[in-house]
DNA sequence: ATAGGCACCTGGTGGC
DNA sequence: TGCCACCAGGTGCCTA
């Protein structure tokens, strides 16, 4: 589900309700996500005030007044919602628990922050928020691609050496973090480049292109508050709508929507996930 | 160091 | 309706 833009929506949600605001009670309903969570979870959390929400490529960071900060990955499936009435601002009601309800947060605003995640491939942890960026999850991550370390001249060097297809290289974290299938799709459709393109291959002049486009179609899908395909909900339960915008994403078979291409939209597996492409419009 | 494949887990969908 | 195969937004870990 979440790649970046739907993570940012998520952060985006939460901040106006826990950040300044103190963790006043946690149900933590299993031992685990995808990893046991740290010790004492519901305990350490308890009565800490968050002081802000990061995002590090698709993980959720906060940052509590204890000098320990939060991490949160939401795996495939996860979701997170929340109930209540939040700062005089009415949210809505908490909702009756649902299966996969797995950490249950009440801030002491009245703000209630549900984390659902059937898969459980996401995860929870506590670090020291001093040299948080050392966490192993996040130690090896590549540059922010909205930030200023992703560049035309770092994203050549970087793919200089990869013998692999664009399309893996650009999921590899290592190399820029937060892009996840869909994005990648649709970012290399946007420039024309084949998925199945060695990365080494591709001029310097092309790259040139698809920094903005993966920028851009990023930057579109936050504003547009993230895709929602079968569980991604907002924060506030909204639907995001930039699955409306895809142009490769999920649509095998139907027609290009480059102007005068009469091809139609294919799907091949790489590193065993569905790639979606035109076969007309990248090479 | 890099590349490829598997594993983790649940649920939805479509075919028979 | 039931059963089954296949698919899904991620990523750590293992093997060559």
């Amino acid at each position: 589900m979440p790649e970046l833009p739907e993570v940012e929506t998520v952060r985006r949600g939460l901040a106006p309700v826990m950040e300044g605001a103190r963790i006043a009670q946690v149900a933590v309903n299993r031992p685990d996500l995808r990893w046991p969570f740290p010790e004492r979870m519901a305990e350490r959390l308890t009565g800490a005030r968050v002081m802000q929400l990061r995002r590090r490529s698709k993980y959720i960071l906060a940052d509590l007044d204890r000098g320990e900060t939060l991490l949160i990955h939401l795996g495939m499936s996860g979701r997170i919602l929340i109930s209540g009435d939040a700062l005089g601002r009415f949210v809505h009601d908490h909702p009756a628990p649902e299966k996969h309800d797995h950490v249950v947060i009440d801030m002491d605003n009245g703000a209630r922050i549900t984390f659902n995640d059937p898969r459980r491939f996401g995860a929870m942890d506590l670090m020291a928020s001093e040299g948080a960026e050392a966490h192993p999850l996040l130690a090896k991550l590549g540059p922010e691609p909205l930030g200023n370390d992703f560049h035309e001249s770092y994203l050549a060097t970087a793919l200089k050496a990869r013998n692999t297809p664009i399309k893996s290289a650009l999921l590899d974290q290592k190399i820029v973090a937060g892009l996840g299938n869909i994005y990648v799709c649709e970012a290399l459709f946007r420039v024309g480049i084949s998925p199945q393109r060695k990365a080494r291959n591709i001029a310097v002049a092309r790259l040139k292109t698809l920094v903005p486009a993966i920028r851009d179609v990023l930057t579109e899908a936050i504003a547009a508050g993230g895709s929602s395909l079968r569980d991604f909900r907002q924060a506030d339960g909204e639907l995001g709508y930039f699955q409306h915008s895809f142009d490769v994403y999920g649509r095998e078979g139907e027609a290009c929507r480059t102007q005068g291409c009469t091809a139609r939209i294919a799907r091949v597996v790489q590193s065993g996930r569905s790639s979606f492409y035109c076969p007309a419009c990248q090479r």
